[in-house]
DNA sequence: GAATAAAATCCCATTAAATGGGATATTAGA
DNA sequence: TCTAATATCCCATTTAATGGGATTTTATTC
């Protein structure tokens, strides 16, 4: 038996396993039953390794997303249609809103998963629907992601759907820095009245935009304050979901950790 | 760095990143870089651990639903309503139909979660709804992990809801002998006409059923044929889900891995 | 902004564990 | 039953892990 190998899976078992995340090495040590040399040369592997890593703000440590890629692959989860929908699930739990996933085609997006919101009153969609890109939040996600050249293949006008949509390109431009600094996008009833939503894009192993992540729903729930509170655990599901697939992605390309001899 | 840890992540990522599953201990040496001797003792660390499985059957290693559940510790899903919506994403995505999650409440279950199929002919349910125990998939699926005694507090007349439903307490009993033999639970429009279903138990740790995962649909497309193709799909899904719940509650139990000194 | 406290990181002589080549045992297939 | 493939075991040698404590970094307080 692997002595090293098997304090390593227990302090990996203890970071993950305890609620609230062990704050500090001493702690963490305690936890595994390890000294505290032995449980930061250990961290420090599995940090190394990508499996770990340290909340400098919260002094925290906690399992990357690489961990939760490692047991979707065993599931035989592979790509983002297979994986995504879990990530959907527990937006849509946090948030009780309908959830979209969708995909940029040329000036529009397309809605490639959604799961629709328990509520009696709903923002309604459907898979493989289309909406126009610059009216609403996932679309502006998406176009934000964009480098700026691509932009210029813009219209200078756009469609007009509802009085809140942006019809012009420098509109549009101003909008898209403004989703590009805070790192969300939103839509207050750009396309249809009422109807509001939020999302941020989901980027693969290289960092390209491949989809953005949203959700959606009748204005008077989606208040502006509402969508604040709602942004971050967005942008952070997305970023997971993002995080998962590029560990996923290089699992499949057979990458390895072990860098030293 | 401690080496022997890379490595044994290092198996990890081969077993869990290579599509197909690699067969036999040299492969997976070659993948990981290890010689045979190193692979075969760290695979037996992993293993030991739980983290690792050897299927005799087909001879792959593939890695445990633990990993899973440490991923899913780690995003702060830690219960079954919180973890199984992915479970039920897979499922819905495999088979196309709608999918349940259910708990038995008394002589009912309960729908605690449904995902509704895509398709325009659906079985349609919502959740917090009720049916019939012995009138439907999950239902039957779950009484019968019933303790046998658990059964007697049944009435010996059943309500009837279609020509289909089971009525005596008699014919129930040797519908869920077959269950218990099968691993699987079917209804042919025994609740509504024409709607029928397929099912499992969902275990936790100690092994006591707490829920039934399945699928219902129109019976035009669940023929006797489709269903006997789905159900094994239906049951890895189950098992998965009890395994990955099993997991999750010994590592919030923080029961560690280092067992030899 | 300096002083203090707390935590993380580093160091290295000692100890203990991992290594791998090959021999043996166990399966699975013919 | 025999054979081939695969897994498991063994142990002298090598190599890496260990942990106590010193040092540095980071956060906190005055």
């Amino acid at each position: 038996m692997d002595k090293t190998l098997l304090k390593g899976l227990a302090v990996l078992q203890a970071i993950s396993g305890a609620d609230p995340a062990p704050r500090g090495i001493d702690k963490l040590a305690a936890l595994a039953g390890l000294t505290r040399s032995n449980a930061h040369r250990t961290l420090a592997t599995l940090i190394h390794a990508g499996y770990v890593r340290r909340d400098r703000a919260t002094g925290t440590y906690g399992v990357t997303m690489k961990v939760l890629a490692l047991g979707l692959a065993a599931m035989g989860l592979r790509n983002l249609q297979q994986i995504a929908p879990g990530f959907m699930a527990t937006l849509a739990n946090a948030t009780g809103e309908t959830v979209h996933l969708s995909e940029l085609q040329a000036l529009e997006v397309r809605y490639v998963d959604t799961i629709e919101s328990r509520q009696p009153v709903r923002a309604y969609s459907e898979i493989g629907g289309r909406a126009p890109a610059h009216a609403v939040a996932t679309g502006k996600a998406l176009l934000a992601a964009q480098p700026s050249s691509w932009l210029d293949t813009l219209p200078e006008v756009l469609e007009r759907y509802t009085p809140a949509t942006l019809t012009t390109k420098a509109a549009l431009r101003t909008a898209l820095d403004e989703v590009a600094r805070t790192g969300y996008a939103v839509n207050r009833g750009e396309w249809r009245d009422g109807v509001g939503g939020l999302a941020t894009v989901v980027r693969d192993a290289t960092g390209q935009p491949i989809a953005a992540l949203g959700i959606s729903g009748p204005l008077d729930r989606l208040t502006p304050s509402r969508m604040l509170a709602l942004a971050p655990g967005v942008m952070d599901l997305a970023q997971q979901l993002s995080a998962t697939l590029s560990h996923l992605e290089r699992l499949a390309a057979g990458q390895q950790t072990i860098e030293d001899r």
